[in-house]
DNA sequence: GCGTCCATGTAAATGGTTACATGATTAT
DNA sequence: ATAATCATGTAACCATTTACATGGACGC
Protein backbone atom coordinates (compact mmCIF):
# COMPACT_ATOMS: atom_id res chain seq x y z
CA UNK A 1 0.00 0.00 0.00
CA UNK A 2 1.88 3.40 -1.18
CA UNK A 3 0.44 6.52 0.12
CA UNK A 4 -1.93 6.81 -2.05
CA UNK A 5 -4.09 4.13 -0.96
CA UNK A 6 -3.92 4.95 2.49
CA UNK A 7 -5.23 7.93 2.20
CA UNK A 8 -7.98 6.74 0.62
CA UNK A 9 -8.37 4.10 3.33
CA UNK A 10 -7.89 6.75 6.03
CA UNK A 11 -10.87 8.42 3.95
CA UNK A 12 -13.35 5.91 4.47
CA UNK A 13 -13.34 6.70 7.84
CA UNK A 14 -14.71 10.10 7.28
CA UNK A 15 -13.64 13.09 5.40
CA UNK A 16 -10.38 14.21 6.28
CA UNK A 17 -8.11 17.39 5.53
CA UNK A 18 -4.26 16.21 5.13
CA UNK A 19 -3.70 17.19 8.35
CA UNK A 20 -5.85 15.48 9.78
CA UNK A 21 -4.74 12.35 8.10
CA UNK A 22 -1.52 12.41 9.12
CA UNK A 23 -2.64 12.92 12.54
CA UNK A 24 -5.03 9.94 12.57
CA UNK A 25 -1.78 7.85 10.82
CA UNK A 26 0.28 9.22 13.96
CA UNK A 27 -2.27 8.53 16.86
CA UNK A 28 -4.74 5.85 15.58
CA UNK A 29 -4.62 2.51 15.94
CA UNK A 30 -2.91 1.78 13.28
CA UNK A 31 0.08 3.96 14.07
CA UNK A 32 2.64 1.32 14.96
CA UNK A 33 2.62 -0.23 11.68
CA UNK A 34 3.19 3.32 9.94
CA UNK A 35 4.84 6.82 9.49
CA UNK A 36 4.55 9.24 7.24
CA UNK A 37 5.25 12.53 6.05
CA UNK A 38 3.55 16.02 4.71
CA UNK A 39 5.74 15.72 1.68
CA UNK A 40 3.57 12.16 0.30
CA UNK A 41 0.73 12.91 1.75
CA UNK A 42 -0.20 16.60 -0.28
CA UNK A 43 1.23 15.15 -3.51
CA UNK A 44 -0.75 11.57 -2.85
CA UNK A 45 -4.23 14.18 -2.40
CA UNK A 46 -3.55 15.97 -5.37
CA UNK A 47 -2.78 12.80 -7.58
CA UNK A 48 -5.65 10.82 -5.99
CA UNK A 49 -8.12 14.17 -6.75
CA UNK A 50 -6.51 14.63 -10.49
CA UNK A 51 -7.48 10.52 -10.95
CA UNK A 52 -11.11 11.47 -9.70
CA UNK A 53 -10.76 8.92 -6.26
CA UNK A 54 -11.52 11.92 -4.25
CA UNK A 55 -13.42 15.11 -3.83
CA UNK A 56 -13.00 18.13 -1.96
CA UNK A 57 -14.12 21.45 -0.33
CA UNK A 58 -12.52 24.11 1.28
CA UNK A 59 -13.99 24.90 4.81
CA UNK A 60 -13.41 27.94 6.46
CA UNK A 61 -12.68 28.06 10.04
CA UNK A 62 -12.41 31.17 12.36
CA UNK A 63 -8.71 31.89 13.04
CA UNK A 64 -7.37 28.88 11.81
CA UNK A 65 -6.35 28.65 8.47
CA UNK A 66 -8.63 27.16 6.15
CA UNK A 67 -8.22 23.26 5.37
CA UNK A 68 -9.46 21.36 2.27
CA UNK A 69 -11.91 18.82 3.13
CA UNK A 70 -11.39 15.41 1.11
CA UNK A 71 -14.27 13.00 0.57
CA UNK A 72 -13.46 9.11 -0.73
CA UNK A 73 -15.87 9.48 -4.41
CA UNK A 74 -17.39 5.83 -5.42
CA UNK A 75 -14.26 5.24 -7.82
CA UNK A 76 -12.08 5.92 -4.73
CA UNK A 77 -13.59 2.95 -3.26
CA UNK A 78 -13.86 0.67 -6.17
CA UNK A 79 -10.07 1.58 -6.76
CA UNK A 80 -9.01 1.08 -2.89
CA UNK A 81 -11.34 -2.27 -3.06
CA UNK A 82 -9.56 -3.69 -6.04
CA UNK A 83 -5.71 -3.02 -4.22
CA UNK A 84 -7.01 -5.34 -1.35
CA UNK A 85 -7.15 -8.07 -3.69
CA UNK A 86 -3.90 -7.93 -4.46
CA UNK A 87 -1.55 -9.95 -2.45
CA UNK A 88 -0.48 -7.76 0.78
CA UNK A 89 3.68 -7.13 0.48
CA UNK A 90 5.12 -8.77 3.66
CA UNK A 91 6.34 -7.17 6.23
CA UNK A 92 9.45 -5.20 6.91
CA UNK A 93 10.89 -4.31 10.32
CA UNK A 94 14.14 -2.68 10.56
CA UNK A 95 15.86 -1.38 13.76
CA UNK A 96 18.34 0.65 13.65
CA UNK A 97 19.59 0.28 17.58
CA UNK A 98 19.34 -3.87 17.42
CA UNK A 99 21.90 -3.42 14.40
CA UNK A 100 23.89 -0.81 16.72
CA UNK A 101 24.15 -3.89 19.51
CA UNK A 102 24.24 -6.59 17.43
CA UNK A 103 27.63 -4.80 16.29
CA UNK A 104 27.98 -4.05 19.87
CA UNK A 105 32.25 -4.33 20.59
CA UNK A 106 32.73 -1.63 18.27
CA UNK A 107 31.06 0.94 20.99
CA UNK A 108 32.45 0.82 24.57
CA UNK A 109 30.62 -0.60 27.36
CA UNK A 110 29.50 2.86 28.41
CA UNK A 111 27.81 3.50 24.86
CA UNK A 112 26.43 0.11 24.50
CA UNK A 113 24.17 0.40 28.07
CA UNK A 114 23.06 4.12 26.51
CA UNK A 115 21.87 3.03 23.24
CA UNK A 116 20.27 -0.01 24.99
CA UNK A 117 19.00 1.86 28.05
CA UNK A 118 17.42 4.53 25.53
CA UNK A 119 15.87 1.76 23.27
CA UNK A 120 14.17 0.16 26.40
CA UNK A 121 12.84 3.24 27.60
CA UNK A 122 11.84 4.01 24.01
CA UNK A 123 9.59 1.40 24.02
CA UNK A 124 8.45 1.61 28.10
CA UNK A 125 7.06 4.86 27.14
CA UNK A 126 5.52 3.45 23.86
CA UNK A 127 3.63 0.69 25.96
CA UNK A 128 2.81 3.13 28.50
CA UNK A 129 1.65 5.81 26.30
CA UNK A 130 -0.57 3.12 23.91
CA UNK A 131 -1.85 1.10 26.86
CA UNK A 132 -3.29 4.71 28.17
CA UNK A 133 -5.42 5.27 24.93
CA UNK A 134 -9.08 4.46 24.43
CA UNK A 135 -10.22 2.84 21.41
CA UNK A 136 -13.38 1.23 22.76
CA UNK A 137 -15.53 3.20 20.14
CA UNK A 138 -12.84 1.90 17.04
CA UNK A 139 -13.94 -1.55 15.36
CA UNK A 140 -12.52 -5.09 16.47
CA UNK A 141 -10.41 -5.29 13.15
CA UNK A 142 -8.73 -1.82 13.65
CA UNK A 143 -8.37 -2.43 17.94
CA UNK A 144 -7.56 -6.11 16.92
CA UNK A 145 -4.55 -4.08 14.68
CA UNK A 146 -3.72 -1.47 17.64
CA UNK A 147 -3.58 -4.39 20.18
CA UNK A 148 -1.51 -6.03 18.39
CA UNK A 149 0.94 -2.96 18.01
CA UNK A 150 1.12 -3.03 21.73
CA UNK A 151 1.75 -6.76 22.28
CA UNK A 152 4.68 -6.56 20.14
CA UNK A 153 5.94 -3.38 22.52
CA UNK A 154 4.58 -5.52 25.50
CA UNK A 155 6.99 -8.96 24.21
CA UNK A 156 10.26 -6.58 23.46
CA UNK A 157 9.76 -4.99 26.74
CA UNK A 158 9.78 -8.20 28.51
CA UNK A 159 12.50 -9.97 26.66
CA UNK A 160 14.95 -6.73 26.66
CA UNK A 161 14.09 -6.86 30.70
CA UNK A 162 14.82 -10.21 30.82
CA UNK A 163 17.86 -10.76 28.83
CA UNK A 164 19.48 -7.23 28.76
CA UNK A 165 22.11 -8.06 30.97
CA UNK A 166 23.82 -10.03 28.70
CA UNK A 167 24.78 -7.76 26.60
CA UNK A 168 27.22 -5.96 29.35
CA UNK A 169 28.68 -9.40 30.63
CA UNK A 170 32.23 -9.11 29.09
CA UNK A 171 35.17 -6.83 29.92
CA UNK A 172 33.82 -3.57 31.19
CA UNK A 173 35.29 -0.35 29.38
CA UNK A 174 38.77 0.58 31.03
CA UNK A 175 37.24 3.96 33.78
CA UNK A 176 34.57 4.39 32.35
CA UNK A 177 31.86 2.65 33.72
CA UNK A 178 33.44 4.22 37.16
CA UNK A 179 32.38 7.49 35.81
CA UNK A 180 28.50 7.53 36.56
CA UNK A 181 27.80 11.00 35.94
CA UNK A 182 26.73 12.39 32.74
CA UNK A 183 23.40 11.42 31.77
CA UNK A 184 20.19 11.70 34.14
CA UNK B 1 22.59 3.00 9.51
CA UNK B 2 22.75 2.74 5.28
CA UNK B 3 23.80 0.12 3.00
CA UNK B 4 27.34 0.85 3.34
CA UNK B 5 27.39 0.92 7.11
CA UNK B 6 25.68 -2.18 7.28
CA UNK B 7 27.65 -4.19 4.89
CA UNK B 8 31.06 -2.71 6.91
CA UNK B 9 29.64 -4.04 9.96
CA UNK B 10 29.21 -7.48 8.50
CA UNK B 11 32.83 -7.43 7.50
CA UNK B 12 34.04 -6.95 11.45
CA UNK B 13 32.88 -10.51 11.55
CA UNK B 14 35.19 -11.60 9.07
CA UNK B 15 36.11 -11.38 4.96
CA UNK B 16 32.88 -11.86 2.99
CA UNK B 17 31.96 -11.03 -0.95
CA UNK B 18 28.84 -9.23 -1.45
CA UNK B 19 27.17 -12.38 -2.33
CA UNK B 20 28.12 -13.44 1.03
CA UNK B 21 26.95 -10.27 3.00
CA UNK B 22 23.63 -10.62 1.11
CA UNK B 23 23.37 -14.31 2.56
CA UNK B 24 24.33 -13.43 5.96
CA UNK B 25 21.91 -10.55 6.28
CA UNK B 26 19.63 -12.54 5.14
CA UNK B 27 20.30 -16.04 6.64
CA UNK B 28 22.44 -14.62 9.93
CA UNK B 29 20.67 -13.70 13.13
CA UNK B 30 19.96 -10.04 12.56
CA UNK B 31 17.62 -11.24 9.23
CA UNK B 32 14.52 -9.77 11.31
CA UNK B 33 15.71 -6.09 11.14
CA UNK B 34 16.85 -6.17 8.00
CA UNK B 35 15.91 -6.78 3.87
CA UNK B 36 18.59 -5.63 1.46
CA UNK B 37 19.22 -6.92 -2.46
CA UNK B 38 22.02 -6.49 -4.53
CA UNK B 39 21.22 -3.30 -6.04
CA UNK B 40 22.36 -2.01 -2.72
CA UNK B 41 25.10 -4.06 -1.92
CA UNK B 42 26.98 -4.12 -4.90
CA UNK B 43 27.12 -0.25 -5.14
CA UNK B 44 27.27 0.44 -1.55
CA UNK B 45 30.99 -1.94 -1.52
CA UNK B 46 32.30 -0.22 -4.60
CA UNK B 47 31.41 3.22 -3.18
CA UNK B 48 33.38 1.84 0.39
CA UNK B 49 36.03 0.61 -1.98
CA UNK B 50 36.50 4.26 -3.53
CA UNK B 51 36.71 5.42 0.38
CA UNK B 52 39.38 3.09 1.29
CA UNK B 53 37.15 1.90 4.03
CA UNK B 54 37.46 -1.90 2.39
CA UNK B 55 40.19 -3.40 0.49
CA UNK B 56 39.38 -6.81 -1.82
CA UNK B 57 40.82 -9.45 -3.68
CA UNK B 58 39.96 -11.61 -6.19
CA UNK B 59 39.03 -15.28 -5.58
CA UNK B 60 39.02 -17.44 -7.59
CA UNK B 61 37.34 -21.25 -7.37
CA UNK B 62 36.85 -24.55 -9.32
CA UNK B 63 33.75 -24.13 -11.04
CA UNK B 64 31.93 -20.92 -9.99
CA UNK B 65 32.83 -17.81 -10.58
CA UNK B 66 35.28 -15.81 -9.19
CA UNK B 67 35.01 -13.83 -6.11
CA UNK B 68 35.82 -10.23 -4.90
CA UNK B 69 36.41 -10.98 -1.36
CA UNK B 70 36.78 -7.51 0.48
CA UNK B 71 38.17 -7.05 4.09
CA UNK B 72 37.42 -3.99 6.12
CA UNK B 73 40.49 -1.66 6.33
CA UNK B 74 41.33 0.55 9.60
CA UNK B 75 39.93 3.20 8.19
CA UNK B 76 36.84 1.33 7.84
CA UNK B 77 36.62 0.07 11.07
CA UNK B 78 36.87 3.28 12.55
CA UNK B 79 34.31 4.87 10.25
CA UNK B 80 31.59 2.38 11.76
CA UNK B 81 32.97 3.07 15.42
CA UNK B 82 31.77 6.98 14.64
CA UNK B 83 28.38 5.76 12.81
CA UNK B 84 27.58 4.17 16.11
CA UNK B 85 28.23 7.21 17.66
CA UNK B 86 25.29 8.90 16.05
CA UNK B 87 21.89 8.14 17.70
CA UNK B 88 20.25 5.62 15.71
CA UNK B 89 16.90 5.91 14.01
CA UNK B 90 13.55 5.16 15.67
CA UNK B 91 12.61 1.55 14.24
CA UNK B 92 10.11 1.50 11.87
CA UNK B 93 7.64 -1.50 11.67
CA UNK B 94 5.51 -1.47 8.57
CA UNK B 95 2.73 -4.01 7.36
CA UNK B 96 0.58 -4.33 3.99
CA UNK B 97 -1.27 -6.72 5.70
CA UNK B 98 -2.21 -5.47 9.08
CA UNK B 99 -3.28 -2.56 6.73
CA UNK B 100 -5.74 -4.70 4.28
CA UNK B 101 -7.24 -6.07 7.88
CA UNK B 102 -7.97 -2.35 9.28
CA UNK B 103 -9.73 -1.75 6.51
CA UNK B 104 -11.26 -5.10 6.57
CA UNK B 105 -15.14 -3.94 5.77
CA UNK B 106 -13.45 -3.08 2.06
CA UNK B 107 -12.63 -6.86 1.37
CA UNK B 108 -14.90 -10.28 1.30
CA UNK B 109 -15.23 -12.02 4.47
CA UNK B 110 -13.63 -14.74 1.98
CA UNK B 111 -10.65 -12.30 1.14
CA UNK B 112 -10.26 -11.05 4.93
CA UNK B 113 -9.99 -14.78 5.88
CA UNK B 114 -7.53 -15.68 3.38
CA UNK B 115 -5.24 -12.55 4.60
CA UNK B 116 -5.35 -13.18 7.91
CA UNK B 117 -4.62 -16.97 7.53
CA UNK B 118 -1.84 -16.45 5.14
CA UNK B 119 -0.17 -13.70 7.65
CA UNK B 120 -0.13 -15.68 10.35
CA UNK B 121 0.85 -18.87 8.81
CA UNK B 122 3.99 -16.78 7.51
CA UNK B 123 4.28 -15.96 11.03
CA UNK B 124 3.92 -19.79 11.98
CA UNK B 125 6.41 -20.43 8.76
CA UNK B 126 9.15 -18.24 10.82
CA UNK B 127 8.82 -18.68 14.17
CA UNK B 128 9.45 -22.68 13.29
CA UNK B 129 12.12 -21.79 10.83
CA UNK B 130 13.99 -19.72 12.89
CA UNK B 131 13.90 -21.62 16.19
CA UNK B 132 15.47 -24.41 14.05
CA UNK B 133 18.24 -22.63 13.47
CA UNK B 134 21.20 -23.18 15.67
CA UNK B 135 22.93 -20.08 16.58
CA UNK B 136 25.18 -21.21 19.92
CA UNK B 137 28.13 -20.25 18.22
CA UNK B 138 27.27 -16.48 17.65
CA UNK B 139 28.13 -14.22 20.68
CA UNK B 140 25.43 -13.11 23.41
CA UNK B 141 24.44 -10.11 21.27
CA UNK B 142 24.14 -11.36 18.07
CA UNK B 143 22.07 -13.65 19.85
CA UNK B 144 20.53 -11.34 21.74
CA UNK B 145 19.32 -9.75 18.69
CA UNK B 146 18.44 -12.80 17.30
CA UNK B 147 16.10 -14.34 19.87
CA UNK B 148 14.10 -10.96 20.61
CA UNK B 149 13.23 -11.24 16.91
CA UNK B 150 11.64 -14.51 17.84
CA UNK B 151 9.74 -13.49 20.64
CA UNK B 152 8.36 -10.99 18.20
CA UNK B 153 7.50 -13.54 16.05
CA UNK B 154 6.32 -15.71 18.69
CA UNK B 155 4.19 -12.96 19.85
CA UNK B 156 2.79 -12.00 17.01
CA UNK B 157 1.57 -15.76 16.52
CA UNK B 158 0.32 -16.02 20.05
CA UNK B 159 -2.15 -12.77 19.80
CA UNK B 160 -3.37 -13.76 16.32
CA UNK B 161 -4.36 -17.39 17.23
CA UNK B 162 -5.82 -15.56 20.50
CA UNK B 163 -7.84 -13.23 18.91
CA UNK B 164 -8.14 -13.36 15.30
CA UNK B 165 -11.50 -14.53 15.78
CA UNK B 166 -12.85 -10.67 16.16
CA UNK B 167 -11.89 -10.29 12.24
CA UNK B 168 -14.68 -12.72 11.20
CA UNK B 169 -17.36 -12.09 13.84
CA UNK B 170 -19.72 -9.88 12.10
CA UNK B 171 -21.84 -10.25 8.67
CA UNK B 172 -20.45 -12.70 6.24
CA UNK B 173 -20.72 -12.75 2.80
CA UNK B 174 -23.42 -14.23 1.47
CA UNK B 175 -22.42 -17.86 -0.47
CA UNK B 176 -18.77 -17.18 -0.42
CA UNK B 177 -18.23 -18.53 2.79
CA UNK B 178 -20.27 -21.82 2.23
CA UNK B 179 -18.16 -22.53 -1.11
CA UNK B 180 -14.96 -23.52 1.01
CA UNK B 181 -12.97 -24.69 -1.97
CA UNK B 182 -10.52 -22.65 -3.76
CA UNK B 183 -7.27 -23.04 -1.87
CA UNK B 184 -5.64 -25.90 -0.71
C1' DG C 1 15.88 -30.07 -20.20
C1' DC C 2 14.88 -27.13 -16.04
C1' DG C 3 15.53 -24.92 -11.96
C1' DT C 4 18.59 -23.45 -8.46
C1' DC C 5 22.81 -21.79 -6.65
C1' DC C 6 26.77 -19.33 -7.42
C1' DA C 7 28.55 -14.59 -8.79
C1' DT C 8 28.79 -9.48 -10.23
C1' DG C 9 27.20 -5.44 -11.85
C1' DT C 10 24.31 -1.31 -14.08
C1' DA C 11 20.32 1.64 -15.13
C1' DA C 12 15.86 3.13 -14.72
C1' DA C 13 12.14 3.89 -11.95
C1' DT C 14 10.03 4.41 -7.54
C1' DG C 15 8.93 6.33 -3.55
C1' DG C 16 9.82 8.76 0.18
C1' DT C 17 12.06 12.22 3.45
C1' DT C 18 13.92 16.79 4.46
C1' DA C 19 14.09 21.32 3.94
C1' DC C 20 12.10 25.35 2.37
C1' DA C 21 8.29 28.77 2.04
C1' DT C 22 4.29 31.09 4.38
C1' DG C 23 1.42 32.62 8.08
C1' DA C 24 -2.25 33.14 11.83
C1' DT C 25 -3.62 31.87 16.64
C1' DT C 26 -3.13 30.31 21.22
C1' DA C 27 -0.79 29.04 25.25
C1' DT C 28 3.38 29.65 28.37
C1' DA D 1 8.93 36.78 23.56
C1' DT D 2 8.59 31.93 22.26
C1' DA D 3 6.95 27.73 21.19
C1' DA D 4 3.41 24.85 19.66
C1' DT D 5 -0.64 23.85 16.88
C1' DC D 6 -3.06 24.45 12.83
C1' DA D 7 -2.70 24.41 7.74
C1' DT D 8 -0.88 23.68 2.75
C1' DG D 9 2.31 22.98 -0.60
C1' DT D 10 6.88 22.45 -3.57
C1' DA D 11 11.56 21.03 -4.78
C1' DA D 12 15.75 18.95 -4.08
C1' DC D 13 17.69 15.03 -2.52
C1' DC D 14 18.26 10.31 -1.13
C1' DA D 15 18.05 5.43 -0.94
C1' DT D 16 16.34 1.45 -2.49
C1' DT D 17 14.05 -1.81 -5.39
C1' DT D 18 13.32 -3.93 -9.87
C1' DA D 19 14.66 -5.24 -14.07
C1' DC D 20 18.13 -6.14 -17.16
C1' DA D 21 22.56 -8.37 -18.60
C1' DT D 22 25.65 -12.53 -18.36
C1' DG D 23 27.11 -17.20 -17.52
C1' DG D 24 28.89 -21.77 -15.62
C1' DA D 25 28.01 -25.90 -12.50
C1' DC D 26 25.12 -29.20 -10.32
C1' DG D 27 21.19 -31.89 -9.15
C1' DC D 28 16.70 -33.84 -10.59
Amino acid sequence: MDSKMLCLGVLTLGDASGYEIKKYLEEGPIAHFHEISFGSIYPALGKLSAEGLVDWREERQGGRPAKKVYTITPAGTRALEQALVMPPRPDTHRSDALTYLFFGTLMTATRRREVFEGYLEGYRARLEHWTGVDFRDESPARRFVHDLGVEIYRAMVDFMEARGHVLFEDAPDRNEDTNQGGKS
